[in-house]
DNA sequence: TTACAAGCTCAACTTAACTTGAGGTCAAGC
DNA sequence: GCTTGACCTCAAGTTAAGTTGAGCTTGTAA
């Protein structure tokens, strides 16, 4: 028996934990393909499901769309990502990670010699006005709004 | 001679490093408070200045302004905040500072792992699909706009 | 007293990432 | 053949945290 390739879009939305709104959403992004049926209705062919997985995990690795659909279009076409594929994307966006977490530890560690002292001078508080942006990164929507 | 106390929104603005818009904003939130002159100007008490700083450390912390009004609301009626209030408020962010890095943390030994893995199953991958919120936490409009 | 900077209000716009709704089509079971 | 659930498109709404702009008022320095 041939094996069922392709998937609705409410398959894919089942398997995948993601609403149909947010697939039509990621794919008017650019970030998800399909074809489609004489019925004008969408067919995902396996590889959507690789790839919204990627997409969730980046996403909560606080990487944007943007970003994410900029790794993504660096895949080969409508391929299945490999293993290796997910190997460079995944480095890249752990080294992101990592800094990210650096950032919010400094941010704590400044905090805690804050606590206690209650100065919070804008000229001689360590926690403010030096130019960090720390926490600030990667927080989405904010990041531009916070900045000017 | 008597010490300025009331400060213009543009010197709260000089002094805190925070927009004239954004002060408006915080005092529409009600994060802030003001007087009016007769002729219907802001007027702030010194305590604005701390205030705004408290607000400005914990977005850096992440927390929504939201949060921090709730935070504000119990500190003490329009009274410069002690360094005892800010013990408290501070010592409970940096907890919550905390759990995000740990969080953040675990994600990031989850890519790792993951690394070279590629698997990426929706039922197997320990990175999908185990209930963690993860970085979604305190990522602002983010948090509202992802969970359902 | 007259400029002109600084203030005021209120509405509308911005971004990201979706969701919701209206109005209409497709497909599959009975 | 008909009902029903799944799809489709496109526009508009949502949230956070502000910003921008228009139109009008205050305050202050020369």
């Amino acid at each position: 028996m041939a094996p069922v390739t392709e998937l609705t879009v409410g398959q894919v939305a089942a398997r995948s934990g993601v609403a149909v709104s947010a697939l039509h959403f990621y794919e008017a992004r650019g970030l998800i393909r399909s074809h489609r049926t004489s019925g004008n209705q969408r067919r995902y062919g396996r590889d959507v499901l690789r790839r919204v997985a990627i997409i969730r995990i980046a996403q909560e690795v606080g990487i944007s769309l943007a970003e994410i659909g900029a790794a993504l279009q660096s895949l080969p076409e409508g391929r299945t990502p490999t293993r290796e594929d997910w190997n460079l994307l995944s480095t890249a966006w752990r080294d992101g990670l990592d800094q990210k977490i650096s950032q919010l530890k400094k941010l704590r560690d400044g905090l805690t010699d804050c606590i206690g002292c209650g100065c919070m001078s804008i000229d001689k508080c360590p926690l403010r006005n030096k130019g960090d942006r720390l926490a600030r990164e990667g927080t989405g929507a904010r990041r531009l709004l916070v900045e000017r």
